[in-house]
DNA sequence: TATGAATGAGGGTTCATTCAT
DNA sequence: CATGAATGAACCCTCATTCAT
């Protein structure tokens, strides 16, 4: 598995870091070859073509992310802890790599239409993940029963997304965990949980 | 003033048709002018350069809504009616013209940082609508007097423009505006609006 | 005539203002026109096309001066007072008309093989005009009786010339009239006027 | 070192024989490519881009060839010998290689004033030799102690240079190198040469 | 496996010239 | 005579990908 070789993600980091650097735009392979230190030619022989590194990027970063937040998620008792978990892990993992955090939310998104479908099957995991989240809070009475578990997860995204993107475009000035608990009370709200109970976010 | 010719907004019309046809990096200048009804040189007496018609093409098309919408939100009474009235117009707008919300929302956020950084102080007037609607509803009680009004600014551009996104991805198979409704009572309860009476979507 | 009426000048002068203020590559009709103070299509009904002003200008400009400086060279007693006076005229006109002086030194050089053909053509006279005063010193035994004329009209017009492209390249920092004089005794003593007498510059 | 790769020269040679066949401005990247037998592309591995490979052209094939001839020089024992050697050598260099002297003499003189500048600068050397041998002469008596070295050295090479475009443009219907002694025998004569002894020519 | 020299397709822009008014 | 909006041909350069070594 070309996967387990030490240059496939030698070479996904310096995408990383030569997107962030320099733009998707500037991100010539040669320039990620010569910052990854091998060949341009050997590019190729972990990578179908350029586009596939960029998909390999996402995919090891979100994809793995995305593993990884799942089981924690699981572990905890209310749909609202876990939306709080949910947005704490996704700013925390973006503010500990602004590099990453550039590429994904302003760069590869220059990319064309067929990239970013691939994008999109990586982020279906997440979608899933947050659709549970608002299933469990509907059927256990912490959300509203006429909650549009499509809708809601469009607010939960969106927010979140235009959250980060907005921190990123200026220039990352402030902490972005510390917006992690009005966010979270803006979407509980959002989901109808404000109307029956104390916030979830004091707990 | 070249703004006033008739072949200004031709050159305008025909670059969101090919854009929204072949995609944004298959929209060469020559087919814009072929598909205008011009020449290649005639494109560039109305503008700078290629660059310029896609700044224009937003300004044009996103301004004018923008300016366009203002006093007709002023007209209503409530911050809740304003908000619905903002979501409404938005999806109708762009359900109205399809290719314009290719364009938009898929097309034209594969420019570069340049573009979409003079794409950003267009929105800024749409960012600034709805901090006055946020600030209104904080004042007169309607939403939480705690709403953090940048926040909430967010949740609601990200909600509405991940919902559209979502309707292009899914190659428009419902009616964007039947959304209007339901997204509203989310944003609504997002802002604090459920707590302290009737959700305004009902008004 | 066409080259009567007042636009025909105009426009000649306006292209030799141009020239030597931007550059030969620089200088687009519709400039030259604006300079002009006529519309682009207006040049069009004074020259056949933009060649056909470039050659307008140099037969206006230097054809006019050869034939308004050939009756007073045929004035002058010796070959030697002659080609004194023809060194120091030239000097003297370029010095002038610094902007034509830049125009046909450097910027003319620039158009095509077909154009400086034609320059040639105009510069015939000028060299039918050195060699006559050849002709005539060798004839009174002013020169030597074995020169070569035409290549000794070679070293009289490439010195000149070469003279005066080294004014201004030099940003003409000097008065280029004060070379007449030791440029016209190195050409005497090239033609062989030193071996018989007294240098003509002395006379 | 790319100037040591054989392609180098190929593409420099392939450009001399382009331009002097169609033109400085018919010669396209693409067509120096073609004759060069190489890919556009590579054009650009070797040169920075086409302003370069005219400046390496005229740097290679004269700046080499001041070079060579510089100590060939050096060897001769009077100035005048030295500077017959000067003007024989330039005629055989041009005679020799045709399409070199087309570019150099007529083409090359169309491109725009920055690639001239850097012209200029390759010439300087050229010049620097002419004035070494004029020095040599004044000191050792073969020229007249007066002689202006300035102008004596703008007669000479503007003799030389106008000579030859003279021959180029009567498209090389004479030998060039016959003109060698009779244009010596008039430039020592302007250097004051043949007040004091026998023309260096008849050595 | 790894290299890196070579490839070649593809497009934004300028400007001399025309012609309807 | 005069205008100036419209035309459209023409070209340099970049960079993802290949393949001989």
């Amino acid at each position: 598995m070309k996967k387990n070789r030490p240059k496939y993600m030698q070479i996904i980091d310096a995408a990383v870091s030569v997107i962030a650097e320099n733009g998707y735009h500037q991100a010539q392979v040669s320039r990620i070859a010569k910052q990854a230190g091998v060949a341009d030619g050997t590019i190729y022989l972990y990578f179908k073509n350029k586009e596939d590194i960029l998909i390999s990027l996402f995919e090891e970063k979100m994809g793995s992310y995305i593993e990884k937040i799942e089981p924690v998620i699981a572990g905890k008792e209310s749909a609202a802890e876990k939306l709080l978990l949910l947005i704490d892990s996704h700013f925390r993992m973006l503010s500990e790599d602004r590099d990453l955090a550039i590429v994904t939310q302003l760069e590869l998104r220059q990319s064309n239409k067929e990239l970013r479908l691939k994008i999109n099957e990586v982020l279906k995991g997440y979608m899933k993940l947050i659709d549970e989240i608002l299933l469990e809070g509907k059927q256990n009475g912490e959300f509203s029963r006429s909650l549009d578990i499509r809708l809601a997860r469009q607010m939960i995204f969106g927010t979140i997304d235009e959250t980060v993107t907005t921190w990123i475009m200026n220039e990352q000035k402030y902490e972005l965990n510390t917006l992690s608990i009005p966010i979270h009370e803006l979407l509980l709200n959002g989901c109808g949980a404000g109307t029956s109970g104390p916030s979830a976010s004091q707990v």
